[in-house]
DNA sequence: GCGGTTTTATGGTCATACAATTGACACTTG
DNA sequence: CAAGTGTCAATTGTATGACCATAAAACCGC
C-alpha cells in the first residue's frame, strides 16, 4: 500500500470486514416473532400456556404495539399461538394443526404449479409406507374408523359421485392416521386433498373407477386388519399403480376434448 | 315492517337462521388476507407483480393501516408477498420457497414431538421413489452437483465429522432435486435437514457408519447415472435399512448411556 | 341460590405523526 | 464526460393514543 491513500484505505476497509454480502436489517415484529417463537420450542411458554398480554409485550419490549401485534399475527401465521379476544383472553400457545401444515403444503403446490402427475407420484411415495405402518400400528379404534367410512364410501359409490370423492379422502386420511406417523399423516391428508381438489372439476370417477376403487380398499382393508404389512404395502402400490394408469387415461381424453372444443366443430384439422 | 322495525327485524333473522352453531367472527386483517391470496392464487396478481401500496389498500378496503399491515405479514408468512420499503417499495407477489415449508414442516415437526423412528420412516417411504425419479429425469447439470457434491462428502468423511453431516444433507438435497419433483423435493430436503439437527447433538457418525454412508451414495449415484431406476430404488432403501439399523442401536447406547449418567457411578443397578 | 347486570381486562380497530429506507434524478467534481 | 455525491419523493416501519368490542368475572337484587 504504498501511494495513494484513499485507494488502499478503503481497499483495507473491505479487506477488513472480508465478503461482506448484502446485510438484513430486520423488522423488529420479525424479531419479536422470532424471539417468541424460539421461546415457545424451548418450553418457556409450553402448549397451552398464555403469552404475555399485548400490553404487556410493549412494556417489556420497548415495542410499539404495532409491531408486536404484526409479531403475533406472524406467530398465528405459523399455528403457535391463537389469539382470543375478551378478559382472560390473550394469545395462547398451541401446536399446528394437521390443516394449516396442509394450507401451507397446499399455497407451495399452487405456487409451483405442482402437476397432477407430481402428487400422484408423491402418493405412490407416502402410500405404500402408510399401509405398512398402519398394519403394524392400528388400533381397533382405527379400525373401526376405517370401516365405518368403507361402508359409506361403498354406498356413496353407487351414485353419489361427489360424496364419493369426498369419502375418498376420508378413507385416506383415516388409514394415514392409523399409521401413527404424525409426518406422514399429515403428508398424506395434505396430498389427497389437493388431488381431491385437482380431480373435483375433471371428472374421473366412471363407475368402473369407482368400482376398483371400493373394491381395492376392502382388500387393503383386510391386509391391515390382519396385520400383514407386507400385503398391505404391495396392495396399496398395485391399487396406485392402477389408479397412475386411469388417471392418464383420463387426462388424456380430458386434453383431446379440450383441444378438440377449441376448433370449430366439423373443421377437425387433426382427427 | 309495520311497527317497531329493528325488534322484528332482529328476532326475524334469528329464526331465519335456525340451529346454528359457534358462529365465528373474522378479524378484519384475516379477511383481508384470505381476498388478497384468493386474488393471487386467482392470477389477479402474478409472481412478481405489485400488491398495491398499503395506504391504497386502506383506501380501498376502508380498514386502518394497522389492519392492512397485519393482513400483509400474514401474507408474508405464507409466503406469497416479500415487502419491501422505500420509494418503488412495496409488496411484489412471490412463490413460497422451499425454506418456508421447510421451516413450516419442521415447526409442525417440533411442535409433536415427531420422533426420529418416525423421520425416518418419512424418509424411507420418500427417498427410493425420488432415486426412482431422479434416475428417469436428472439432467447432466443434476448429475454433475451430485458428483461434487460427492467429491466434498468423501473427503469430510475422514475427519470432518460436521461438514461430513452437512454435506450429506446437500446430497440428499441434490438428489430430490434431480428428481424434478418440486413436492418431492421440498418434502425431502425438510426431512434431511430435520435429522441433521437430530443427529447434531448425538454423535452418530462412527466411522464405519460414515464409511457406509459415502459406499452406499456411490453406488445410488452409479444407478442413477446409468439410469437404472429400479435398481437405484433397491440400493436407495437397502442403503435406508441399513441406516436405521445402525440408528437404532446408537440410539439404545445413547439412552443406555444416558440413563447410566443418572445412577451414581458404582452404584450400578441394572448392570 | 339464581338470573341478570355491571365491571374490567383484554384484544380489535382506527387515526395521526414521524422515522427510516430506497430508488431516481439532478448536481457536483475531477 | 465519467464517477461519485447529494437531494427528493414515495413508500414502508414504528410509535402513540384513543376508543370500540368482547368475554369472563364479579356483583347485586330477588
Amino acid at each position: 500500500m504504498p501511494i495513494s491513500q484513499t485507494e488502499t484505505s478503503v481497499s483495507d476497509a473491505g479487506a477488513m470486514l472480508g465478503a461482506l454480502g448484502a446485510i438484513n436489517v430486520p423488522k423488529s415484529c420479525d424479531v419479536l416473532a422470532e424471539r417468541l417463537q424460539q421461546q415457545i420450542l424451548g418450553g418457556t411458554f409450553p402448549p397451552g400456556a398464555s403469552l404475555p398480554t399485548e400490553r404487556e409485550l410493549v412494556s417489556t419490549t420497548g415495542l410499539g404495539r404495532g409491531s408486536v401485534r404484526e409479531a403475533l399475527r406472524i406467530l398465528e401465521a405459523q399455528g403457535l399461538v391463537r389469539t382470543r379476544a375478551g378478559r382472560y383472553g390473550g394469545s395462547v400457545v398451541s401446536k399446528p394443526t394437521d390443516a394449516l401444515l396442509a394450507s401451507h403444503i397446499s399455497l407451495f403446490a399452487k405456487g409451483h404449479s405442482v402437476s397432477l402427475r407430481a402428487l400422484v407420484e408423491a402418493r405412490q411415495a407416502l402410500e405404500p409406507m402408510v399401509a405398512t405402518l398402519a398394519a403394524r400400528n392400528r388400533t381397533p379404534e382405527d379400525l373401526a374408523t376405517l370401516k365405518q367410512i368403507s361402508a359409506r364410501l361403498d354406498a356413496a359409490a353407487i351414485d353419489d359421485v361427489p360424496l364419493f370423492l369426498m369419502e375418498n379422502v376420508n378413507w385416506h386420511t383415516a388409514l394415514a392416521v392409523a399409521s401413527h406417523n404424525d409426518l406422514l399423516r399429515a403428508f398424506t391428508a395434505s396430498i389427497s386433498e389437493l388431488m381431491f381438489e385437482a380431480s373435483r372439476f375433471e371428472h374421473f370417477a366412471s363407475p368402473d373407477v369407482r368400482a376398483l376403487v371400493t373394491h381395492a380398499h376392502r382388500r387393503i382393508l383386510q391386509a391391515i386388519e390382519s396385520g400383514q404389512a407386507e400385503l398391505a404395502r404391495q396392495r396399496v402400490e398395485r391399487d396406485l399403480q392402477a389408479y397412475a394408469r386411469h388417471l392418464e387415461i383420463a387426462v388424456k381424453a380430458e386434453t383431446a376434448k379440450a383441444t378438440a372444443e377449441k376448433v370449430p366443430p366439423g373443421n377437425a384439422r387433426r382427427a
